[in-house]
DNA sequence: GATGAATGAGATTTCATTCAT
DNA sequence: TATGAATGAAATCTCATTCAT
């Protein structure tokens, strides 16, 4: 997808990995700290670049809170559905995607936990919301086409469905990252197939 | 209604109300813009006191948003479970806290809100968070005890069970708020009946 | 020592007491705390008034403070020098006062301490300045006194021979205080000696 | 004055010029109206920096308070005391340290008034208090290895007769800075005469 | 381009004073 | 007259952003 293997990259290598590096690093400070907890310059030295360089790169902290929760949004949507066609069977797809998902917070704990706060709302602009609000539509359009299928059962709109299912998740790993519960594989399978019941007709 | 019939009736309800008053105007205030988006000033404009006055009932706003949070924890937990004794069915008693929640989401939105919103959990002290534990494992323990009287499921720890029926909910009403669904009561009930066969054995 | 058994104590013995109550309770919290670190509720908690109170006797702290100066700046004096007239012998008047001035940083130390405080000098108004310099040229003119009969040396001052032997007894007395010495009356004594043979002549 | 002439000098000693800047200011803001009685941004403005940068140099007030005082005194004592070894006669040591607090008084009187101060008492933590005590103790011993060499009297405490030349001396320099006296150069040689009878045995 | 010291608007908190009761 | 809750101006301190180097 990223194959730029051109010229461009011989250019601003450097530009853009510093970009990156201000990214990531303010991925995790966030993370830890929220982004109100978080002043630039703290941000700055993680990066290990000067207070000003950051605003070479992003006009603002909210510029920059919003081109991470883009790019973060896009980034886990494409690793979750990644490779998911119309022919792999529904319930292997929600058990893929279910476990993608676990993955994630397992492997990037900083990353899902920044998408999860709910401290950078305030700064979102309207192309983030928008972005979220597409993100959406096309998991909903997804749930409405096993709906359709037959797959799964059409006495709920598929928005209240995947809010439900949505929302379980994203409790149940922020119960364990709050220190409420410890999930076993046991637990995170069996939380799956009890989402996938709920859904399925 | 504040008919100040005898002397003592001014003195003491007085300052009793202007602590609430400000405590009302916290949580409105608050739900509206985070707690970080919300100076004091124009906290105590809402409320109609002065600034000073606030810190006369709290002594910094840490202290007031986290009396704010154990304040309305405790009622809104008075208010889900009274009157529901033994003697109430399983999914009766489901059917109720269900409604009970969704029906103090709508009468009082803002207190929903500020309980919902992870922007003051920096704020919270270790009282805040014991509260918190507290009442969950209280609820936790009804699993529990649901489960060993067959009513649900036992391959599912309580904790995970209550996890995901409880972030369901909470997800369900928070892509209400934020716009991205409109609820009838026919899809509060029908979420509210896959939450309890996902629970039900 | 106050006897005033007069129609006065009849009008307004009450107001009076309260007036001298506050200024009472000033002198223990500025002498504990400083004139800046007292807070008026707090003075008027120790006075057992309302804080209000205190503005119906003192127009502003600052005049209280004024007031409070003045007054133990009067009482003092009068301790200090009360029956020593031209009939007691220089020397026997120069310990006499050394020694009042010692029994009065111990039986009331809040009082000297409240004098010798800094603290109150950006208080201090015109008038305060005005009673200090007064009574500072009558104990001058009391050193004058001395040299001209032959007690006091001539070569010095008679303002520079006071202002090191006040300044001598003042440095000495906090210096106790403050703990950096502990003083017998062995001690004081000699103190007194030196500081009389400094002026002898 | 600062010709910058390697890039080197220019970075350090530039910083270390404002945090001097500041502290100078302080000196002597602090001096006119007291710790108490000056608010940052006063202090900010006549140093020529934005208050916040006062922040970077200094953690808080105290701090900038508990440095200045240190750095003063240390600064202070190695100048009253410089170069005065045992081969300097007594007397002779006697009359230079007076002349060089004299000189001090005349030639930074702000600095002088600030130590001078009783205003920052409150403000001065351990360390700063520890730093007092200890230059006192050093003095303390000088007096005492007088004592021994049967230079000054042995009849008084050697923290006594130091407290009483100390407190003889500040007090005559308060006297002339508050309006009291104004001292000619024979005024003060014959203040220190008489102080060093009043020690000598 | 990169830096990080400097900035000052704005946040939280204090406290002398007022005024309704 | 006495009160003390209420006030808001002013204090201390923070931090997103700028700009000289």
């Amino acid at each position: 997808m990223d194959t730029k293997l051109t010229a461009e990259k011989v250019r601003k290598p450097r530009t853009k990995d510093k970009r990156e590096v201000i990214l990531r690093a303010a991925l995790e400070v966030f993370a830890e700290g929220g982004v109100n907890g978080v002043p630039m310059p703290v941000l700055a030295e993680r990066a290990g670049v000067g207070t000003g360089t950051i605003y070479r790169y992003f006009v603002s902290k909210e510029a920059l809170v919003n081109e991470l929760f883009r790019d973060l949004k896009k980034t886990v949507t494409r690793r979750f559905f990644a490779d998911i066609g119309p022919e792999v069977a529904p319930q292997e797809a929600f058990n893929l995607v279910w476990q993608r998902m676990i993955d994630f917070t397992r492997e990037d704990p900083a990353a899902y936990r920044f998408l999860e706060l709910q401290d950078h709302r305030p700064y979102l602009d309207e192309q983030s919301r928008t972005l979220d609000r597409k993100q959406l539509r096309n998991v909903v359009a997804h749930y409405r086409g096993y709906q359709e299928r037959g797959v799964f059962r059409q006495d709920i709109r598929p928005e209240v469905l995947l809010s439900l299912v949505w929302g379980a998740f994203v409790n149940l790993v922020r119960a364990e990252r709050d220190g409420y519960i410890e999930l076993s594989q046991q637990d995170i399978d069996s939380a799956r197939d009890a989402c996938w019941k709920l859904c399925a007709s």
